[in-house]
DNA sequence: TCAATATATCACGATTTTTTAATATAAAAC
DNA sequence: GTTTTATATTAAAAAATCGTGATATATTGA
């Protein structure tokens, strides 16, 4: 996200708050990833710990640690520690809502 | 985007009709650039040349004409050439209202 | 203390993305 | 025709991301 053009944090017309380009860029990063999707999607049915995620996806065990802090610093994952195990969960679950939307666009727009 | 653990276009569990995690974090990628959600924003106004975009934006000439390409390509732009003018708008309006939702979290989860 | 378990971190090669500059194409104006 | 204008394509270097394997840390239980 190393963009090299004007960065503003308002919009084109007056005062509407618009987006903060470069933190949004960040957490649609962040989602642009199909393990991390995956993560998001099961993590819908309830926390979990990483190693229940590691099994639940399939992969290994670096991977799912490190995506999943990459979730959490963007705000997207919350976590707690027991003991040694480390239980992930959703935070705010209004993020979910892009899914709808984004399935939509997915078979309207790129009817597959 | 090459994820090498399993990929299934359903979710967890039964039929629930879930994402397609490949094509959906393809069109998020598209979305996780700053100029590229500036385009977006931009275009909201209405129909604009890769020109006008360029003078909007202040970015080079290939920066505007390779990103348009790209969100083009994930169905998110829609042009047409009129002469040598090539005319951008926004296709697919609905996928506006993830800025709304992205802002938002970006404003309460990520506090800045 | 030692071993086992769960997670974190690190290092690396491979791939992808980003950005710029140069050049190509193609339509319009002259 | 030539020039001008708008856009496309290409090439290349720099940076970021991906995925893996090795190792580190930390907690638990024997």
């Amino acid at each position: 996200m190393r963009c090299r053009t004007v960065q503003g944090k308002t919009g084109t017309t007056g005062n509407r708050p618009a987006l903060n380009y470069d933190a949004t860029a960040k957490v649609l990063q962040a989602l642009a990833h199909p393990l991390r999707l995956r993560i998001l999607e099961v993590l819908q049915q309830g926390e979990m710990t990483c190693g229940e995620l590691q099994n639940a996806l399939g992969c290994g065990q670096s991977m799912v640690s490190q995506q999943v802090k990459l979730l959490e610093h963007q705000g997207l994952v919350t976590t707690r520690k027991a003991g040694t195990l480390k239980y992930c969960g959703i935070r705010n679950p209004d993020i979910l809502k892009l899914f709808s939307c984004l399935s939509k666009h997915v078979r309207e727009v790129l009817r597959k």
